[in-house]
Formats: structure tokens, sequence, C-alpha cells
DNA sequence: ATTACCTTTGAGAAAAATTCTCAATTAGAT
DNA sequence: ATCTAATTGAGAATTTTTCTCAAAGGTAAT
């Protein structure tokens, strides 16, 4: 599946003001193999990964590196709005690619696949409720737990 | 403020099927100090806590009481669906008593006062977006946070 | 009320998750 | 090519959560 930055494995956006390079700069943060090599294994997966995943599959890549800098690089990529935290309904949370603009995503139970929509039902009661509760809303978050197409097949084939 | 199962500090429903005592026979679960405890220290404050403030709390009232017990006693009451994890900006979670019903609820950053709201915007784009998506959706979180009155004043006044 | 059963508790150990420290390395600016 | 400050690796330290097991306690039946 495609993302905001790649196209299958090759990075776009490689140069240039829109770069991720540049997001890193404007933040006076260094773009790192290591930020760059957990930020694609997202990428290349639309499902969302505990930490300890993302270390095991980020050392195929680079051997030496360590769990401590996965964790400082979620911490970085997730401040740059580039990978969203996911809460698992175990109160866990593991890391998934930021949906491109203001997006919400659904996750499968199933699978852990993650799959955005654009839709965002907060937006038309944010002001009614505004005026109910007395709070100004700052942000939200919101998200939906289900069983994608493959899991549900899979599902009535085993009952 | 008021819950379904208190009026200040007497707790209702405390005889009859419907009391709280029931709710936990019909799972198989005791009705044991430790868990009422813990969910009165989370009815008394419409805000959330983490385990530990629990913790902290529980112990002026039963001074014995270990941190393990806490867990377990949070675990159980979210299985009954009287507490429900609310899961903050850093990655950690809390605790606050169950919305009445189906509803969900907005947290204020600045004091960590809880509020619920009955309005349940995934309800009506739930079909729509299995539609779209594929997915079944089974279930949803959704939590708002926001500055409460109180805590908009606040910040006025020191700007 | 007493008894018997089975869950729950307390205490601490153990495991898991996350953060910290510091010297060595390295990205990025000049 | 050089300099500077951010970043990394390694492991220790901290924090969070779970587990173990004997003792205690609630519940239902007597």
């Amino acid at each position: 599946m495609e993302s905001r930055w790649s196209k299958g494995k090759i990075r776009v956006f490689e140069h240039g003001p829109r770069s991720i390079k540049t997001l890193f700069h404007k933040r006076g943060l260094k773009c790192t193999p290591q930020r760059l090599a957990v930020l694609s294994i997202l990428e290349e997966n639309s499902r969302h990964f505990s930490v300890t995943e993302i270390h095991k599959k980020v050392k195929k890549v680079l051997p030496g590196m360590g769990l401590a800098t996965v964790y400082r690089a979620l911490e970085a990529l997730v401040d740059l709005g580039l990978v969203v935290r996911v809460h698992l309904e175990d109160g866990c949370h593991n890391y998934a690619v930021a949906p491109i603009g203001h997006q919400h995503s659904i996750v499968c139970v199933g699978c852990n696949r993650v799959m955005d929509f654009a839709e965002c039902p907060i937006r038309s009661i944010s002001r009614k409720l505004s005026r109910q509760t007395g709070f100004t809303i700052q942000k939200h978050f919101l998200q939906l737990y289900g069983k994608c197409r493959t899991c549900q097949l899979y599902v009535s084939e085993r009952r």
C-alpha cells in the first residue's frame, strides 16, 4: 500500500522544500538512517507494530541499532506527525504511519491492519458539544476496531 | 458530582437485582472491599487517575492494600463496564468511572476532569464507513481533549 | 451461625516497558 | 575539510505491569 512518502519501496520527495529531510530540519532534528529506517518499516506495512516488533525488523537493515534508539526515533516521528500511536484495547500501544491530513483509522482486530478514512465525525458536532459542556475542544482521539474483509472470511471458514 | 451508583458519598442500589454486588456475582466475581474502594475513589472524583494515584488514595481507606490488587481491581471493574481506561496523549493510561450507557467523554488537559456526553457521532457514520472500507465495525474508542471552563479562566488570568 | 469451597489478597519476585547516562559517532552548517 | 551540536549504542536504571503462592475472606449450602 502506498503512503504519502513512498511509492512501493522508492521514496519520493527526496529533495526540495517538501522532503522529509526538510521536515526534520525545520525542527532542528537530524535526518538519520535510524529514523528513516523506522519510518520505512511503518510505511511499507499498513498496519501497526509494537516497539519490539519494529526493533526486530529494523535490525535486519541496521543490525547495530538499539532498542532505545527505536523509542527515540518513534518519539521524533510522532512529534513530526509522520507516525501515530495506536491505542490497543488491552492498554498497550503500538505505532503506525500517520494518515494524510486529518483522518482517522480503523484497526483490524484480526490482523492489525490499519485503514484510514477521511470522514471526521467530530468536526460536525464540535460546536454543539462546546456549547453543551463548556469545554473548548482542542483535539480528539478516535479509533475504530473491527474486522477487515479478509479476517471476516477467515472466521466464517473456521466456524 | 453524582454518578450512577453514588449520591455524594452514600452508595445507592445497595441491594436488589441491580446492586453492584449482583453485577459482580453475575460474572462469578466477588464483591470485595478492595474493589469497592477503588470504584468509590473514581466515583467521588469526576476525573481520571493513574494506577499509582489510585493506590495512594485507596491506602488511606485500606492501608494494607497492595499495588497488584489495585491493578486486579481495575481489571475487574473495566470488565464489568463500571470503569474505563483513559488514553493520555503521552501514551500512558489512567482510569475513570465509565459513563452511563453509551456515552463518550471529554478530558480537561488542565485538571484531568472528565465530562461525559451522550452524543455518539460514530453511530451515524458507521454504516457508511462499513461500506467504504469493507470493515465490520465492532467497537470504537473516542476521546476528546480540551479545557473546562475553570481551566480556560486560569490560563487567561496568567497571560 | 457454621462449614466448605473457591476466589481474592498481600508481599515480594519477576517480567516487560520505557527512560536515562555517557562516551563515541555522525549529520549538517560553515 | 572542519567544527559543533545532536544522535547513537550499550547497558544501567526506572517505571509499569504481571506473576506466584500461602494466607485470608466472600459466598452458598448446610
